[in-house]
RNA sequence: GGUUCCGUAGCUCAGCUGGAUAGAGCAACGCCCUUCUAAGGCGUGGGUCAUGGGUUCGAAUCCCGUCGGAAUCACCA
């Protein structure tokens, strides 16, 4: 049982034993105290005031006596207006920090047999663009959220969905073919997805160029941009697609080949993978056909056109297209194929959608259609919606040229990372090979972290400058605070010191060093937490806050030259637990930590 | 217009299952490297928690209205 839990029912009784008073669980209130105020937990006295029937001042104080009379738990006690400030007895936090200290999974449940199965799909890139900023901000939230899920018992699949089908490939697909010269990966150096997002945006230029010679012959925008002849002929290649035309599917299969060693690439630098990979190409013709078992149970209807729509009035939503006149599908009706063959591969209890909160309505939709196929998960399904990434000068439009490539922007980190590194001498007796992983490590991490930190939910403003300056709040500075601990030990471990765990738990240890013990109890809570509300943030903030402590302490006190030697090894094991718990926790948001830096 | 989300220091963000004087970082200024890594620490200044009401012993936090901003409401994906 863990502290909180203790105090509640050791107030409880208190309240009952001197007031008659049967407190339920929301009355009692325990909090941590806050830093101006003596005391590591406080009690909130006001509910209990009107059964004693006595000022809140001495209230608390029938209660502080009460609970230090009766457990020696509770060393000493104040009252402050309505609160009662318990102070913890210091055996407690040494007994409490050896345990920390020994366990290696501190804060992680154990994935069985038994254990529930989530489905979490995140990235879900479209072949005819490098990732960009966006994505790197869904990637790493489906990353870290499934480490989360996983460090808190679930079993875990991570899943994409590549939309790899579609007019947009189509376009990047002409434009190679008319403008491309053969060019491949290979003869340009180019990453296969800058290549092809190459064409892309190539056949973009033209096809405008081709709106405006029509409009300037008179013809309403509306209209050139139908009748184009390139889009024309993106459509009639789409149609070819669908009908297996074998030179465009080979074209087809040529540029996604290299989309995808482009897009592996880019992963592999950003650190996150999948376990099973859909293509939407193989999901969408099981969409149709789940579609139409829909129309015959009854589940939705066909208009006299033939177009299948379903009826969400009901459930307060607008009708809604499932199947075009001609057949065709839609973007809905891939997800409902998606979703049937993921439920066919594998036995999943939670589904998890790692997307943008611009897909809200679809989501909502998304749900209720699957319940209505039948789908047990259907209602419960996750739609992990986070906030569109902002730059500050605006928003990231693709025309405007505003979009932050995501390799770009990594290399860019990563170099930062190393000059400043050279700047400051930090690296001057390792081999280049650190070097480089080092960089690597602080770069990526100042980028992820930068991201995670900040509520999902909310749209955030990426600031270049600001990501890659290290200071406050920011990745580095945590890394950089674990490395100096593993500084410090590896020299006490040099002079031959031992701190296996603390031996004497009558040790006097300052209010700064049990308030540090207090914060590492809370990391499991933390760990629940942000598995409940899908968020890495709460990690984030929980381990900047432990880190700017620590630093605190670290300045207040010489470790190593400490005369004490059992205060010496308490700080030792104290400085190894935090450096655990960071690693841990960074861990959880996909950051490396590193020994040195 | 309907729906959903957001509004906290000049800037970027915490805090939101109601509790004490609302916290960090950045930016500005002033200190601290004969001390385990100064990518650091300490200090100073900076707030009508968008706004008006309600609920109560107590509201940044919960409820309602208003004002601002965003997303969405496609036979796009």
């Amino acid at each position: 049982m863990n502290l909180e839990a203790t105090l509640t029912q050791l107030v409880a009784e208190a309240v009952k034993s001197l007031y008659g008073f049967e407190a339920g669980v929301n009355q009692i209130q325990i909090q941590k105290t806050k830093k101006e105020f003596d005391g590591d937990l406080t009690v909130v006295i006001f509910p209990f005031v009107k059964a004693a029937r006595k000022s809140p001042e001495q209230t608390g104080q029938e209660i502080g006596e009460f609970l230090q009379k009766n457990n020696s738990l509770i060393a000493n006690f104040n009252v402050i207006k309505g609160f009662l400030n318990l102070s913890i007895s210091k055996s407690y936090w040494l007994d409490t920090l050896n345990q920390i200290h020994e366990d290696a999974e501190f804060g992680k449940t154990p994935v069985t047999d038994n254990s529930e199965l989530m489905m979490i799909e995140y990235s879900s890139p479209n072949t005819n663009k490098p990732l960009h900023l966006g994505h790197i901000r869904n990637n790493l939230l489906g990353f870290s959220i499934a480490e989360i899920q996983k460090a808190n018992g679930w079993k875990v699949v991570k899943t994409n969905i590549v939309n790899d089908r579609g007019i947009h490939i189509c376009k990047s697909m002409l434009a190679w073919k008319l403008f491309g010269n053969g060019e491949t990966p290979e003869s340009t150096g180019m990453k296969g997805d800058h290549l092809v997002g190459k064409y892309y945006v190539v056949f973009d230029k033209a096809y405008k160029a081709e709106i405006k010679e029509l409009m300037e012959k008179g013809m309403s925008e509306e209209d050139a941009k139908k009748s184009a002849p390139l889009i024309l002929e993106a459509q009639k290649m789409l149609l070819g697609w669908e009908n297996n035309d074998p030179e465009i599917r080979q074209l087809w299969e040529t540029m996604n080949g290299w989309v995808y060693a482009g897009f592996d690439e880019t992963y592999k630098q950003m650190g996150v993978d999948f376990d099973k990979i859909y293509y939407e190409s193989e999901t969408y013709l099981t969409g149709k056909s789940e579609v139409e078992r829909g129309v015959e149970e009854k589940a939705f209807y066909q208009r006299d056109d033939k177009s299948v729509w379903a009826d969400l009035t009901g459930e307060g939503l607008d009708e809604k297209l499932l199947l075009r006149a001609d057949g065709t599908s839609v973007y809905m009706t891939q997800d409902i194929g998606t979703a049937k063959l993921r439920y066919n591969d594998y036995p999943i209890n939670k589904m998890v959608y790692v997307v943008g909160n611009e897909q809200n309505y679809h989501f909502q939709v998304l749900s209720l259609l699957l319940d209505k196929l039948g789908f047990e998960w259907g209602k419960s399904l996750v739609h992990f919606s986070y906030g569109m990434v902002e730059l500050p000068e605006g928003k990231m439009k693709s025309r405007e040229g505003t979009v932050v490539d995501a390799d770009d922007l990594m290399a860019e980190m990563i170099e930062t990372a190393r000059e400043t590194s050279q700047e400051l001498g930090k690296l001057d007796n390792c081999t280049p090979e650190e070097i480089e992983k080092i960089a690597r490590m602080v770069g990526l991490g100042s980028l992820k972290y930068f991201i995670l930190k900040v509520d999902p939910r909310k749209n955030m403003t990426f600031n270049p400058k600001e990501s890659i300056d290290f200071n406050g709040n920011t990745g580095p500075f945590i890394q950089y605070t674990h490395a100096r601990i593993k500084s410090v030990l590896r020299k006490a471990a040099e002079s031959g010191i031992e701190f296996g765990k603390v031996a004497n738990t009558s040790l006097e240890i300052s209010e700064k060093e049990s308030y540090l013990v207090q914060l590492l109890t809370e990391y499991p809570a933390v760990v629940r937490q942000a598995g409940e509300e899908f968020s890495p943030a709460l990690i984030a903030n929980y381990i900047y806050d432990l880190v700017k402590e620590y630093n605190q302490f670290y300045h207040d006190f010489s470790i190593l030259k400490e005369e004490n030697e059992e205060l010496k090894r308490f700080r030792l094991v104290l400085s190894e637990t935090i450096a655990k718990i960071i690693k841990l926790g960074m861990g959880l948001l996909g950051i490396d930590v590193p020994e040195r830096m």
